[in-house]
DNA sequence: CTCAGTGCAAACCGTTTGCAAACTC
DNA sequence: GAGTTTGCAAACGGTTTGCACTGAG
């Protein structure tokens, strides 16, 4: 999908509601979509101040990152560091995250058979699933090479 | 496991850090296994203001909560509320969480074919796996079904 | 024109922290 | 006694909100 579709569909979500387009939403929509990295909201607020053109306000970026999530247009995640991430779902597979506890480095992946299973656990219990997080936390190849190699941190640790 | 194994435990794990075994900690931790609700730091501190003797200050609460997470004795989970619920571990089994929309209730499940699948996902990615947390959320049978009897809500809703 | 949106700064709220007094070992 | 722990209240940090002004439709 591209930009100009997503215009598209971001202008009728917002007709729906009877909100209004504005140079504030389209910019933090349109730098939503350039990157393919999880941001923050502070890292939106900070890229959309340096570039061209007025800045725009932390408070409107908090305001339009949650519409852009009901919109279904983006997906937060909580890595659990303190702040939640986003990431574009337009043109996105569903996929879950696997979190680096040590760099903080996040990497995605999507298993069919795991999907399947929370399913069926789901209706045996009786619950409607609307959606689920799966989050796995541990260390990437770098960061647990990194630690093997330091001589017993982790008893000493505090 | 009972209270007086716990306790021990407890103690041979304070022992070990330099640290001291206070009435605080010791209240912290007896009003943390006598339930088997989920419960929020300020749930336990308002527990602990209820029960006779002088209460533990909302600090010494939090600071006590991460060390009986440090420890093990204690599970965090966040259910996107805001706050931080916790659970006792010790006697427990692994298990993961389903979390109504609605009315917020949390039920358990545990699924081995599920773990073994996130560790062969983890093995493929070049990550150790340290913990994983994975919720379901949807709607617990008995909101699903008030949702279904509300005249359209759905398409309202806002 | 009208009502929604913006920017600002202040408020929020769960959690953490600095410090002096109190207590464990 | 030495060194930890506690309680208090203030600080924190991400996020939300009230309000007067601005701007889209």
């Amino acid at each position: 999908m591209h930009l100009a579709a997503i215009h598209r569909s971001f202008e009728s979500f917002l007709r729906e509601r009877g909100l209004k387009l504005t140079a504030q939403r389209r910019r933090c929509l349109d730098r939503a979509f350039a990157t393919h990295e999880h941001f923050s909201a502070e890292r939106l607020y900070l890229w959309l101040k340096e570039e061209a053109g007025a800045s725009v306000s932390r408070a409107t970026v908090y305001r339009t990152l949650s519409l852009l999530v009901e919109g279904g247009f983006l997906e937060s995640l909580d890595p659990g560091t303190g702040e939640l991430v986003y990431e574009h779902v337009l043109g996105h597979r569903h996929h879950d995250h696997v979190v680096c506890l040590s760099c903080g480095k996040i990497e995605e992946f999507s298993d069919e058979r795991i999907e399947e299973l929370q399913r069926e656990n789901c209706a045996r219990l009786g619950f409607e699933l609307v959606s689920h997080v799966l989050k796995l936390s541990g260390y990437c190849k770098g960061c647990a090479r990194k630690r093997r190699d330091l001589p017993r941190t982790a008893s000493t640790a505090h």
